[in-house]
DNA sequence: AAAAACATGGCAACTATTTACCAAGTTTCT
DNA sequence: AGAAACTTGGTAAATAGTTGCCATGTTTTT
């Protein structure tokens, strides 16, 4: 492979200027940029970016630590991500944690090692105290779905409680009085602040919060069909069903329909996050929509600003969701 | 950060012997080990991944090259791959390719600039002739979900003809005998090959494949639909539907649905792939499943044999698909 | 024509590590 | 006790660039 030993000397230039032309710090005259380029074309240079990065302590890399690679939300966050990053040259180092303390850790230690310039975490199950601390390292980090007052220009979210909000709002909008609410994990801040919007909107049209109609799930599929489960059996009749997401919304209508629920007809059900698959469920969901892939593209850019010095970006950090209407969710008669 | 020159000042021992420590390739005492160890903790030492890479000529990194970050495939392809390599201490670089030929040139010229050790692609524009010629360069290619023969030991893929077989053998066996079937484009050679299988499934049976029940479909849920239409208007009657991927079989799905179908009473649906909605679905559709996870997985041993030289690694080449059963493919009365 | 601005050369220090070498010292085996 | 095997030290070159400095030569401006 060339170096830039080689293409100094068959431009017939300095060392320095190669260095010049291809950091574009300094003026070269076109004349000498153009002779510069032809040796580098001549020889099939390609500059060694490991050396570059030894040189200049600069990796160009971003350390992106995920939950699971698989997953939903994941793929569209990483395409936000990386596509504005690689059209910086700046490349992206991924792995996960699995929402497991210690392998949260783990992933970040092992992104540290890898002398990237900035991380980008998706983490779960790690303290704020943790990264707060972290944050005081060398190394940047920036917070992808998760709010931290302490870093909150660091971090990048939905309004989760504007979102619950908007989620019951739609469902009110279309006559339903009785609406059962399935949350998530109250460990989760997102559950929590998904649950204070719903509040809200019941609220508002003077609805009493009916704790009989409340139900704590996982998150997962298995969480919706164990609430709506606890809902028949516990006979207080409702007509409309919210999920604080998408795959426990999927577990209800998978155990309503099995219980002889003609769906939408007998149920309405409304979702959240506006996962890939919710468009290919039947009825297909209507949900709130968790703009992922431009909360990604936002994450990067604050770091291209931050980080890489790149001017003239503006930063967002909280994001609105915004409902979607599908057809899971129907007029109350 | 501290360097080795610190770890050895202040352990008490030679430079050399720290390097020693820490790439394991000679015998270093106990005693020694631990002094050195201990010095690291001390000053909290890492390693700077970019100084060994460059002194090594080994970045310890493995590009990979997918179409699109998200869809339903690449997640689970990721993270078998990711999760290989990162147990061994490497890690992986990321970009898309876009399914488009400049796209994906650009893409694996980008990898190749961060110095890859190996470089894991799922190309589809890109043509064999130039993975050939790719292939003779420094950088190892490994090819997923592709076979090309020349490079036979470089790819990772399924047998499509088995498991287009396999499809039509699973709807054969449940007493179906007219059966319609989706294909993907004809360019594309797991579309041929899971046809070929298709048409071997049923001359077995002494059915003669039927062109008004065949349809060339795009592999999205617009070619379900459009080739349900298709089948419908032809008048010519059929029970059953083989589709060459599970987005094809979630637009018949629907499209059947909006136009009287009841299902899976009315009609046998078959899909392709297994892709994670597929069991979100209504019903919950049949399908071969496409072990991407493990094939990923399998990509990256072949990686730490060949380029690293692990031993004991034992390679798969072609994976073998099979059907999962779930609901939308019933018996034909 | 003088001054200022620009372009380039040449040099040297720096980045953190690997790798190879041989010599010297220390254990272990016989 | 002597030989063999193992462990460690010390050194030096190599990796491919970046960065900063100053000198020199060339344009451009005034």
């Amino acid at each position: 492979m060339a170096t830039i030993y080689q293409v100094s000397e068959l431009a017939g230039v300095s060392l320095a200027t190669v260095s010049r032309v291809l950091n574009k710090n300094t003026r070269v005259s076109d004349k000498t940029r153009e002779k510069v380029e032809n040796a580098m074309n001549e020889l099939g240079y390609r500059p060694n970016s490991i050396a570059q990065s030894l040189a200049s302590n600069r990796s160009n890399s971003v350390g992106i630590l995920v939950a699971e690679l698989h997953g939903p939300i994941f793929g569209h966050m990483m395409a936000g991500i990386e596509s504005e990053l690689r059209a910086a040259g700046k490349h992206v180092i991924i792995t996960t944690g699995h929402s497991e303390e210690e392998k949260e850790k783990d992933g970040i230690e092992f992104l540290l090692s890898r002398n990237c310039d900035a991380l980008i975490l998706h983490v779960e199950a790690v303290s704020d105290e943790f990264l707060i601390e972290l944050s005081k390292g060398t190394v940047p980090i920036y917070l992808m779905s998760r709010y931290v007052s302490e870093l909150k220009d660091h971090c990048i979210s939905i309004d989760n409680c504007l979102g619950g909000y908007l989620a019951t709002q739609a469902v009110l909008a279309q006559g339903h009085t009785d609406i059962a609410y399935i949350t998530g994990h109250q460990y989760k801040a997102d559950s929590v602040n998904r649950l204070i919007g719903h509040k809200k909107a019941l609220a508002e049209k003077n609805i009493a919060f009916d704790e009989n109609l409340f139900f704590v799930g996982d998150y997962k599929e298995t969480g919706g069909s164990a609430g709506l489960k606890h809902f028949i059996d516990n006979k207080r009749s409702f007509s409309a069903l919210v999920c604080a997401n998408d795959e426990m919304a999927s577990g209800a209508m998978k155990y309503a329909r099995e219980h002889g629920y003609e769906l939408p007809k007998d149920l309405s059900i409304m979702g959240f996050d506006n996962v890939i698959f919710a468009n290919y469920l039947y009825p297909k969901l209507t949900t709130i929509d968790n703009p992922v892939s431009d909360m990604g593209k936002m994450a990067a850019k604050l770091v291209l600003k931050t980080v890489y010095n790149q001017k003239n970006i503006e930063i967002q950090n909280i994001f609105e969701p915004k409902v979607i209407m599908r057809k899971s969710v129907i007029e109350h008669k």
